[in-house]
DNA sequence: AGCGCGTCTGAAAGCGCTTGCAGAATGCGC
DNA sequence: GCGCATTCTGCAAGCGCTTTCAGACGCGCT
């Protein structure tokens, strides 16, 4: 109704008796500007509740305080935590960010970056698995290029390299590696994987990492060994129905993100089969949750929270002198109550 | 390096050969125009890679497209869930959003407020608890009130009604009553109550619904019977063990939050307290893990993706004719295996 | 008292885009 | 072939702010 436009720092100026410049460098600091003057300008600003039009100062040429961050999905603890990482860091520096969620829809991907673009975002982050599609790399790097070109910032969080940009990358499969390290020794010999989509680099590296390191102990993983299914809590669960519809008889079961796992146990609890003592069950990130499942799940421990720290942290800086900088951090095996021996 | 500022329509303009005016008009499609311009245009645009300027079409009086929500813990799977909903609306209509965190910091909250204020954002969501304090209320109000009036829509999930702002409401005293009621049914006479920090004003009324119900069978609560800690998996894990120390001898136990709840779940276990064999446990809110608990935890289910829908849609649709609307979506209690009866 | 210097303040020029207005171009009927 | 109605197109005025530049002012000095 009185949609009276908002307060203008003319506005403001004016009942300071003062110039619009005057006001403008009393609200930013920039130049000291005799007391009383600035006591007046101060007083009318607040008293007209006065707030900058962010767009006008960007326009003006003030930077812009925000930066975009593009995720699969906000509800994914995974993301969760890396998002808590990213929101900490960001608002020590001032930084608003505007979250994204493209429920894993790649051209949703595309739309917002260039959505993004248009806000001059001054720093971009890719959160989560990158697409193995040429299509889709094509398209990414149509709108990134121009956006780098043009002064922003890109980080990225486990992606492909494929896209030259800043990478914090968890070892992926270093930490698959070293789990199936740890569930060799602990005597397993048949593994069944549950998988996500082979689209997701991510999956294809903890899958591929996993089944290099069994192999090098001998250990082979046959295509029936391998489940794929949805990324999601329903799609382990489904994945676990799936595996015992198979001959296959694991006595370990390597659900590749824990949310799965998460699927994956209350499954196998459907079906009856009791954890570990019938078939051990790991995953990987260490979502926080996993630790308060019975059995609480052994896994790969990402250190979610620091990966978003350090995405945010490359954007900030973007002392991008030449080459994209790459920082791997790695994740730690962490055996608990889900893995065991396997029954003789 | 070569921080080429962006293309502008006016190259884009020149490079096709036609006004700025006529460049404007083929791309945002206002008027009609001759085709063999629009053709021009449109190729000049894709070969530049252009991509207008957000906040200089938000100046010149395009409206803008996105929108604020701030919330107090992205990783908080109660947000999460509802977030989802959000960003599934905002994405149908093509809105930006821009997520803050607060961490559960009032001022950081008012901040926020402030920072959306400036980017015009056309809506703020609030979602979570807000604070009982005289203070901050009156703070938010400062911030609100001229952002409403210069044409801001504000819709809140689960506040206080004294901000006067369209509100979709989880029925907390109601859902908590029905839950004291099927307890009751159970068997349980003596209970104990994890609640966060009574500052919040969905603790207040999780825990008023719940002990008004009691009181209503007879059953008193003392505060003996109450533990206040954090809102938080922590904050559970640390109740329970306060709640052990103390004499109350509970045989069904309370958690405000499912994500307390499952601290109290570890921690009861870590104590060799059985669920439900020694004592129930009952959360609130049906965040997705529950179900994969174990047992799986008895819990009000909220609609949480449509919490955040709804919020979303009466922004957008903010037809605020006068009074702020409220929507109550109620929650439903879903017994499962953490409540029994009592040991007898 | 007069001069030079340093510090403040205000006027004005954009930042990139939309849009009202007026002039150009087109088509029609006669 | 001419006049008029009907589209299109281009000019130019802002949107609200920052910032350069030059003028105004006050000071200490000679």
């Amino acid at each position: 109704m009185n949609a009276r436009p908002h307060v203008t720092l003319e506005e403001v100026a004016r009942s300071a008796r003062v110039s619009l410049a005057t006001a403008s460098r009393v609200l930013n600091g920039t130049t000291n500007v005799r007391s009383d003057l600035r006591e007046r300008v101060v007083s009318a600003a607040s008293e007209l509740a006065y707030t900058p039009n962010a767009h006008a100062q960007a326009l003006a040429g003030g930077s812009q305080p925000t930066v975009g961050v593009i995720c699969h999905d906000v509800s994914d603890p995974y993301f969760a935590g890396i998002a808590r990482g990213v929101m900490r860091v960001a608002g020590d520096n001032g930084l608003l960010v505007m979250l994204a969620s493209t429920f894993r829809d790649p051209h949703k991907e595309v739309a917002y970056v260039s959505m993004l673009r248009a806000q001059r975002a001054s720093a971009i982050l890719l959160i989560g698995s990158g697409f193995e599609d040429k299509g889709w790399e094509q398209a990414m790097a149509a709108e990134l290029d121009p956006y780098r070109r043009g002064g922003g910032q890109v980080a990225v969080v486990s992606r492909h390299r494929s896209l030259k940009v800043d990478t914090v990358q968890p070892e992926n499969r270093e930490g698959a590696a070293a789990l199936a390290k740890a569930l060799l020794k602990l005597g397993h010999r048949r593994f069944a994987v549950l998988a996500g989509p082979r689209a997701l680099t991510t999956v294809n590296d903890r899958l591929g990492g996993f089944s290099d390191e069994l192999a090098a102990h001998g250990v082979e993983l046959t295509e029936d060994d391998i489940v794929e299914a949805a990324f999601t809590r329903d799609g382990g669960y489904a994945a676990v129905q799936e595996m015992l519809t198979r001959q296959t008889e694991p006595t370990c079961v390597f659900a590749v993100t824990d949310v799965m796992a998460i699927g994956a146990l209350t499954a196998l609890r459907e079906a009856g089969i009791s954890v570990p003592g019938e078939m051990s069950l790991a995953g990987f990130d260490d979502v926080p949750v996993v630790r308060d499942l019975t059995p609480p799940l052994t896994t790969v421990s990402l250190p979610l929270e620091e990966l978003g720290e350090r995405a945010m942290d490359l954007a900030i800086k973007g002392a991008r002198g030449g080459r994209s900088r790459i920082l791997r951090l790695p994740g730690e095996v962490v055996l608990r109550g889900s893995t065991a021996a396997p029954k003789s």
